[in-house]
DNA sequence: AATTAAATGGCAGTGACTGACAAATTCCCC
DNA sequence: GGGGAATTTGTCAGTCACTGCCATTTAATT
């Protein structure tokens, strides 16, 4: 039975990947809002009800990889030495992302779909939001891991929360400018030098 | 004819008023997504249609008051001095929105409009953009500022946003975490303590 | 009172999204 | 390979936010 829904899972996952591509040409060809969902369904072959059965909205077909993204950052950052200061977990949280920009194909992608992300008010809304979820789970972990290293002073879940902010703060700024400048080899330097430069006092290096 | 559209624009903006104060009742009895526009029209008295003449989507009502706000913490940020270390600027920006938050009243009128906010994703992804365009304006105005500075030294503009970010982290993490527990009065020492706490070590204190 | 400008309402239409139901497809066991 | 169950799919109707268009009402000006 685990290996029939396993099946199923793969199939419908390999339907939603479909649905990405295409959609995605769609998006970068003629604009996210300008885009229906019964153009998306028509090039994909598939009614618009079952598109719905695969996404939940049309904002998700973008924006599903940002729950991958929470899952490495999760993981990344669950895999640092307890010891470390916080801030030093958090930047290196980010090495994965970064690695995966190593790939000059993938990052031309992911720099498309920012622009498309960035060309509509809509969708950029609903990324800001799900990066909002992705911090609030790091924020739990990071408590988490304070909480097990019980070494007397218990920090506080505000500052906690402001912390991984100001690094997705920095991640943001980085995004934000290499996309605008249309400059991506240099996010990785750029997000290290912002982050070195807001690292807080209370974090020694 | 100056004083002609003068009184139009009074007038526009007591019949606004009138539609958030009613329709805000809705939204805190009902939640913001169970509340339709036809019923906000006809709470006010005119129809969908006119209701939209008025504001140019239903997040409007609840989402205007940040641009007040932002026009407010872009004064505040412009009346610093100069000289004054930036993460301290952001700090005092924020001194006026914290005496607005004296008065228990408004205090809990916006408490109970962030939890309406946080109740629905929708409403709660359009906040997070707007707050994102005040960050970009306030980012502008901290650019001009280090610019006529002029100290040899050019700030990057990446930092300078990811500092602007930072600053909001501290005051996303203070208002959700007041909102959470029902403790507003503790809002502004929340809020200083974790600004205090994010400090930069390049900002010096 | 007549003219003109503005606000309003009604209506039809679009696009995202949902629930319900029936038809088609696939799966599984014999 | 066939029959029955589970799953997927398409169709249809409906809701809700939002827009353009046009006729009507209301208000301001002379």
């Amino acid at each position: 039975m685990s290996t029939v829904t396993g099946l199923r899972q793969a199939s419908r996952r390999a339907v939603q990947s479909q649905i990405v591509a295409i959609a995605e040409d769609l998006f970068v060809a003629k604009g996210f809002e300008e885009t229906t969902v019964d153009e998306i369904a028509a090039a994909v072959g598939m009614s618009q009800r079952s598109f719905f059965r695969y996404f939940p909205s049309k904002d998700d077909v973008v924006l599903d990889r940002l729950t991958r993204l929470g899952d490495d950052l999760l993981s990344g950052l669950a895999s640092r030495p307890l010891d470390e200061p916080e801030w030093d977990s958090l930047q290196h949280m980010f090495d994965p992302v970064l690695e995966r920009f190593t790939d000059d194909e993938l990052r031309e992608h992911d720099a498309a779909m920012q622009r498309v992300i960035d060309g509509s008010a809509r969708l950029l809304a609903a990324y800001l939001q799900r990066l909002d979820a992705v911090q609030q789970r790091l924020t739990d972990e990071l408590q988490t891991r304070a909480d097990s290293r019980d070494s007397g002073s218990t920090p506080d879940p505000i500052v906690l929360r402001a912390k991984v902010g100001a690094a997705f703060a920095c991640l943001h700024a980085a995004i934000c400018h290499v996309v605008a400048r249309d400059d991506p080899d240099q996010f990785a330097h750029h997000l290290h030098h912002t982050m070195t430069a807001l690292r807080p006092a209370a974090d020694a290096s």
